[in-house]
DNA sequence: AAAAATATTTTGACATATCAAAACTAAAAT
DNA sequence: ATTTTAGTTTTGATATGTCAAAATATTTTT
């Protein structure tokens, strides 16, 4: 029953494959589950047929993988885990976001009920993380915002950000510098389609230009 | 050569071994490692040959296993993560001394270098941990301390308890109710050799009697 | 509709970690 | 000096997690 610290990575894995989808009861392919998690697909189909058994996920052989109930919950755990992890590295050991992600990957398998409960308390059961991704609840529940990116929001408004879906440190420490942190004040002054890129005024009135792909990971609210 | 959790557990249970015994180069014996493991005997024989082979200990069939330099090193990073771990769940999260340990088991496999110097720093490169261990220093190196048990130490003198050789949580919970936590002021009262027992007045002019066996446990310093 | 390309599954192998039970060694007792 | 006992090693299995490469299935292109 005491899952391995392999299978919460297969399960976090598939729940955030099906986060990232438009259709959230979509099957999540084995190809993109085995380059999620860094093997060969034939390891992801093995590791899913036992996951299978344990009842934690459905599969449809050559179409994909989806969580049970039983799955989602576990898999929400690891997540509020993690993502309590790397804000309590942060905000109390005073860690840089752009570096947290690595030990919060190691540290969500090992941290007890216990003292994942004593950190939430510290932080005043924070909503987010430093990424402002949301942490779920004791119950697995998300609140489900719906930010737009720098592609979709409206230009020439005034901006927050709110969240990055990307945890490269390089970029992360790149965001830093040029004031795109969470929480942080931005205006979108242009988006050039030809050029691929979008041009961002931050609130220390410092002007960037990033490249679309870039600018789809910065979520933003109004 | 990235040493997984499980001869991480075994290098520290040969430390503890070691440093137990009077003689420090004298061998453990694989059945002592096995239960110490909770393993059965050939599980630990297979295991040992294995660290044979990444020079982790050198061992004499029959006879024992001993740690390398390089084995003593790791085991002793290991040691240095466990009580540094505790330490900061004591002070930082306010978890109880009796409930740290099984916490620290864990997260002493997955707290990276970077987090146990911040983590060292924040509390002020402490050198024991909340039970009186000592800290291994980042070379490895430990301060031996010769401290006296309830049995050796005299009687009628002033003490101050510094360590205490048992993690079991409702022992530790019982030494807290009678003030005999490392660094409270006791009293040896009386040693009654048929009855297997020593008596204890403690700071608060509290007084218990505990077994041989549970006073073996109990290190002080006059 | 057939061929080509892409994705997935199967097969056989290997590394790590474990146990049960048989075989063996060394130490202690008679 | 045998015998008994206690401790240790070996052998044969099992569970988990992984890869390489062959076999299949599905989708796309022609
Ligand atoms: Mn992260
Ligand atoms: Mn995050
Ligand atoms: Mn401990
Ligand atoms: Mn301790």
């Amino acid at each position: 029953m005491a899952t391995s610290s392999t299978v919460e990575n297969y399960l976090k894995a598939i729940y955030q494959a099906q986060s990232a989808a438009e259709d959230k009861q979509a099957l999540v392919p084995m190809g993109h589950l085995a380059s999620a998690l860094g093997v060969v697909p034939g390891t992801a189909t093995t590791m899913v047929k036992t996951m299978v058994g344990s009842g934690l996920v459905a599969y449809e052989p050559y179409s994909g993988v989806r969580l049970t109930e039983a799955g989602e919950h576990l898999a929400a755990m690891v997540l509020r885990r993690h993502r309590l992890v790397e804000l309590f590295l942060v905000q109390i050991m005073g860690m840089s976001w752009a570096e947290v992600h690595e030990d919060a990957e190691q540290l969500e398998h090992a941290v007890s009920d216990r003292l994942i409960d004593r950190i939430d308390q510290l932080l005043g059961r924070p909503a987010v993380d430093p990424h402002g991704d949301p942490i779920p609840d004791p119950e697995g529940i998300v609140a489900q915002h719906l930010h737009k990116n720098l592609l979709t929001c409206p230009v020439d408004t005034d901006l927050v950000v709110t969240r990055v879906l990307n945890q490269d440190a390089d970029f992360l420490r790149f965001l830093e510098q040029h004031e795109l942190k969470p929480g942080q004040a931005i205006k979108v002054i242009a988006r050039d389609a030809s050029a691929d890129s979008v041009s961002i005024l931050s609130s220390g009135n410092h002007q960037v230009t990033i490249g679309t792909r870039a600018a789809s990971k910065l979520l933003v609210e109004i």
